[in-house]
DNA sequence: GTGAAAGTTGAACCGGGTTTCAACTTATAA
DNA sequence: TTATAAGTTGAAACCCGGTTCAACTTTCAC
């Protein structure tokens, strides 16, 4: 379920539109059915195809109701990006503790990313039309999501576990290696999680086999 | 300007609609107008944005002649994927031959990917739209991009010049490789392309490190 | 040169979806 | 208990852009 009130991270705001948070369980209860019932008709019929009525209607609440939360169907979807993008933070965080070493831990990430991406394609989709719909929300999901894994190639190379070169001072090397392989969990979660319906995890070791040794013979 | 009646690769049918392909040069010259105002159109404002008056404003002709051409708006974007999707092979493609190995290969496919972007980021954003406005233009696109990788891979592993497990039977291998390859060099356009103003060669430089040597030690 | 085919025009039709709003109900605090 | 704030309702106003079409112009084969 993953509550938007819990501990650091990302903002603990509510995610209705400025202004509009509910001031009292009922609200809140409200607020919460048409997210959900967002992110369903979203994550099925693209933000185009879906309607405010039909997802007032999904969430049995009338159209009008709508409008105490939230500004525009726009911002609506911008606060479902917020949400997503936390999700998906929230999915593979707990995989990554207990990894033998910093190429492990990518393999571990990759695991639990097409293992929820296979449980919940509306959530790709929904990033993805992101793009489109809220280029700022779509740019702060990647571009938080990469600063994570320049991190954990810091922390790698720092052990000694990875290519020396990823720890000293060029950012460049580790901005675009973590560009790179961001780039290459996503494509693999659209082929493998989404269209297909293949084991995740042999994806992953394949893929990481890739990671750690590369193309060279 | 790469003209769709060109030899070979992909279908040498018009752009226009089924039943609609214009017979007179007057008319494969207004669709060309039509086509090209779409691109830019398309790029710039998104799908939902573009009205197809405003593209027909653009292109200088009157709102009706876009239906001499096109069923509809929906129909106008997918025949511009397919026209994109074609414009980024005959710009990655001269850029392959000499290569010193199946390595280098990739890089200067990365390399000629990124320039491209930069150049036509409107490609690039129509070709994501595609996902949400026409899925089968947007899978197609990435399956036989893929399709490509593969193959370069298979060629690649027989003359031994990369990983030999690329070559033999085990197509799943090869598929991981290529996906993750693929998804590398769309990320890294749209971090260094698109969003970013960067060096492509060096970008694809750091990017070929990976790939060839892997991220350990 | 001429007539049929191809192409062009833009006003008007049309439907659907977002947003507003004033009346109404439920919760809360004094 | 009662007054005030919070929340709910759904009909209707509003907006906008896709699509149609009958009249008109241009092209081209003969």
């Amino acid at each position: 379920m993953a509550g938007w009130g819990d501990a650091m991270g990302t903002t603990a705001e509510s995610p209705a539109s400025e202004g509009k948070a509910p001031r009292t369980a009922r609200g809140e209860r409200t607020l919460r059915r048409i997210l959900d019932a967002a992110r369903l008709e979203f994550g099925e019929r693209g933000f185009a195809d879906s309607s405010v009525s039909s997802i007032t209607q999904r969430a049995e609440v009338a159209l009008g109701t709508f409008y105490t939360y939230f500004d525009s169907k726009e911002a609506l979807f911008a606060a479902l990006v917020r949400d997503m993008s936390e999700r998906v933070r929230v999915a593979v965080a707990p995989a990554l503790p207990g990894a033998r070493d910093a190429l492990d831990v990518e393999q571990r990430a990759l695991g639990a990313y097409l293992g929820f991406v296979k449980e919940h394609r509306e959530v790709y989709r929904i990033i993805d039309e992101a793009e489109f719909v809220d280029p700022a929300g779509f740019r702060a999901h990647y571009e938080t999501t990469a600063g994570r894994i320049v991190e954990r190639l810091r922390s790698g190379a720092a052990k000694g576990e990875i290519r020396a070169d990823l720890d000293g001072g060029d950012a460049f090397e580790r901005e675009v290696a973590a560009w790179a392989i961001m780039g290459m969990n996503v494509f693999l979660g659209l082929r493998f999680g989404v269209w297909g319906e293949e084991d995740g995890a042999a994806v992953a070791a394949a893929a990481n086999r890739l990671l750690r040794e590369g193309l060279a013979r």
